[in-house]
DNA sequence: GATCGACTCTAGAACGTTCTAGTCTGCGCG
DNA sequence: CGCGCAGACTAGAACGTTCTAGAGTCGATC
């Protein structure tokens, strides 16, 4: 309809308010150097002709984007949390977010390059399965923070949870109850898979209890916990601790099938505190990622990178916290 | 580190290859008019100096930005399956998206803001909370489509979900089933509540099944599901027809824990397939929306007004999908 | 051998801002 | 009365592209 119409730029107010062009993106933004009077005039001409700036020409001009882009994926359910998070850091020292999706036919590649030409000055990317050496690529030309997972290059800075402590909790939870025979369902090869599986290689060991260790292999998806609590149920332990809320769902599901009860014959712990684990009908207990510091984290480092302030440790590594819901109870004996 | 050397331009890419910015600019967009072996040579160069276009440059000189803004909510999993369509959709006709996060603490208008300062070309809205004559004030700037929500104005398209056949399609299945006593679970004043109550109403009239008719309060969470049970269980019908998912499983959460076998007792069917509805351990019966059709239509209602080219309905309506899952089966008499 | 057309290439303006280096006015001060 | 200075304002360059108009070269056509 309106299409045709160009948008009011300055020149257009400018004319309109009997001042220059420079005067008036002065008074757009709130610079010293203009009258009361005039200001108060310059600004209600603006609004009358629906005057909005132009952050691309604002921004090629003004070299500084104050942008920093960020790369998550639509299918997981932690990024969106993750995203939250960073929109109230980001703004509180004043820089803009600019997103990018990675989607089952969009690639991460893809969606850095969109990023890369927007002038991003720093890029933050949510997990992935970016190759370090392309990561690196990346990093050699503007800071990169990598958040929820762990990237071995000097220019790469890392945020992440700890997943070794991570596991440890959910041990010293079940332990806590009185569990002993506990099993861990871990992640194979997957992100983190590793790190959870020795916290719970070492929790075990701390609580003495190294010769009852048992690790079932899983996966990401509800399937894959289906097929470890098939394998499970030979001979059940009382506890399970599962690298994530969805392969624990799957195998909670199987568990219950087969006529045990949750947690009265068996409890459960998930990771990730994704968002339906705390649905009634699943209420999971899990280990929560800390939102908040990881993302500010990620913000303040992204910014001290930009504005070439000194960072210390290349990598974060923040605690996670237990939460405890309804799949895990005190060990009934007999 | 390296944010100090600035990024190169097209006039570092041609005094390095010894021709003109112009030349560069036309090998760069694989534009026709340079020599075979220049271009090689260029491009050639371009790779060395790692030579990024400059979107905002772009796009601020050659007007067009063929950028199309989009608005999500992070908190509604739906959105991300949109998300996923709109991309495919988007890259098809040659546009680029740019998101723009609604939060628990970013308010839509918020969103909306930043990308008019980004020039999109057409606004693209999921759902969302914002007023008619809001809307039709951004609508008289730029070509504004609503994703699944209505908007009552003449400058707004509509793209959304045919929610009255939505709810016949549940009630349908279930009658054939062998239902009778089918009561509703509705959405109160939330959008799409009074179509798809409608549609129930209507359906059960065209069964003959008008006195059996009952409708129950319910609303978006799964706290407004359990209350909904609770109502209903002094007089369990056979079959319920849910106003979306999260309110469906609150209220078989709540059905099962009195007792009652689903689907044997009584059946359930939710609306929207949201991701977790699909997990083994809800495995619900329930209505989708067809993401395919909503954001191909969304994408080419927003690039035909952006390009001028008459368009017809204002609204475009589509035919949801009955999707059956195990929380529907045929009534058990005695 | 001049004219044309096709092709390759270039100069320079434009896009909408911000920034630098001013100009102009009025006023206080010596 | 002249000088300096502060405050309000402006002209014009700059940012990195794309676009328009045209210049140069070469070979073919009249």
């Amino acid at each position: 309809m309106q299409s045709g119409d160009r948008r009011p730029t300055l020149a257009d107010v400018a004319t309109e308010a009997g001042v220059s062009v420079a005067l008036v993106s002065i008074v757009m933004r709130g610079a010293p150097g203009a009258g009361a009077a005039t200001r108060e005039r310059v600004l209600e001409v603006a609004r009358r002709l629906g005057y909005q700036p132009d952050s691309r020409a604002r921004l090629l001009r003004s070299g500084r984007s104050r942008l920093l882009g960020v790369v998550f994926d639509v299918r997981h359910p932690f990024h969106h949390d993750l995203l939250t998070g960073l929109y109230d850091a980001a703004g509180e020292v004043g820089y803009e977010l600019t997103l990018s999706a990675v989607t089952p036919r969009r690639e991460e590649h893809t969606a850095v390059e969109g990023l890369l030409q927007d002038r991003c000055e720093a890029l933050i990317l949510f997990g992935g399965r970016m190759r370090t050496a392309d990561l690196a690529g990346i990093a050699a030309r503007l800071p990169v923070v990598a958040l929820t997972r762990g990237v071995r290059h000097r220019d790469v800075d890392v945020v992440r949870t700890d997943d070794p402590l991570g596991s440890q909790q959910a041990v010293d939870h079940l332990v806590a109850l009185g569990h002993h025979r506990i099993a861990h369902v871990d992640g194979g090869t997957l992100h983190g898979s590793a790190e959870r599986r020795q916290g719970y290689h070492d929790a075990m060991r701390r609580h003495g209890l190294a010769d009852l260790a048992r690790v079932v292999p899983g996966g990401a998806g509800e399937e894959d916990g289906a097929r470890a609590a098939a394998q499970l149920l030979a001979d059940p332990p009382t506890a399970v601790t599962v690298f994530n809320d969805l392969c624990a769902t799957g195998l909670l599901d199987v568990l219950r099938r087969d006529g045990l009860d949750v947690p009265g014959d068996i409890s459960v712990v998930g990771y990730d505190d994704s968002s339906f684990s705390r649905l009634a009908h699943i209420d999971l207990t899990t280990i929560a990622q800390d939102v908040d510091a990881m993302t500010t984290h990620a913000i303040t480092r992204a910014v001290d990178r930009i504005e070439g302030n000194p960072v210390s440790p290349r990598e974060v590594v923040i605690a996670p916290r237990l939460v405890v819901r309804g799949t895990t109870g005190p060990l009934v004996t007999g």
